[in-house]
DNA sequence: GCCATATATTCCTTGACAGGAATATATGGC
DNA sequence: GCCATATATTCCTGTCAAGGAATATATGGC
């Protein structure tokens, strides 16, 4: 049983990609590499808004740029997608083994047990 | 070739978890359902902000709440977790298909031939 | 060097949001 | 009903980030 290191994940990570627009970059970018003004086009957003997105995507580590000519194509990069991918998956391990079902049983016995600390065990489990 | 149906994923879904003391949560609640008490001391946060950061969980669909006595235990919910990997996953797909290497390939030949309308041919590539 | 195109950066303003403190609500024991 | 415990909500304040406008930087053609 090879369990897995406990993937972790950063949330400035996840917060590069909890804003629409940026978001939004990144689908396009989905469909292929992409210079800024056809970026800021597509999105019918302003040009330095979009060249701004792109820096925090970039530091995030979700794109990567290309010049060519006058113009900087930007591309997704795989790592952070790859690392968000691992991080659901090491918890997609949970839902299989259900321990949470288990552990919710065991820590309402414990609680039964110290709230009616050798009080009464007529437990009227009414309602 | 069933290609997926490009999972679409909200922006304030991973704005939810994109908060440093949201994401702390989710990893706590991973090893097991906690009260809000619990959480806020593990955490190290007051209990206010705790009940705060678990309504925003809750509103993104990340968490559950069972009550029990005055407490209220919160749980992961699988849903989101599930629509966050089935997002990541339709990326993986461009990866290995290599659609973007073609891409920039194709659009770097349609730039040459724009930008060069027939001006000259012998591009001295140097550099 | 001058101009055009393409992009990045700066400054400013405004709105959202996180944390602190205080208070309201809920549940249970007596 | 009163008190204790547990949690949620409200109000306030400071901070940060997004968008707008203007400007700086870079590259290329002439």
């Amino acid at each position: 049983m090879a369990v897995v290191s406990a993937a972790t994940l950063d949330a400035a990570t996840l917060a590069a990609l909890g804003e629409p627009s940026r978001l939004r970059i990144v689908e396009l970018l989905r469909a292929g590499p992409r210079a800024v003004g056809e970026i800021a086009d597509a999105l019918g957003i302003r040009q330095p808004q979009a060249s701004k997105h792109l820096r925090v995507l970039g530091d995030a580590g979700f794109v990567d740029v290309e010049p060519q000519r006058q113009r900087r194509i930007y591309r997704l990069r795989t790592d952070q997608f790859d690392a968000i991918g691992d991080w659901v998956e090491s918890f997609e391990q949970l839902w299989e083994t259900r321990l949470d079902n288990l552990d919710v049983l065991l820590r309402s016995l414990d609680d039964e047990t110290l709230d009616n600390e050798r009080n009464d065990h007529g437990e009227q489990a009414d309602r």
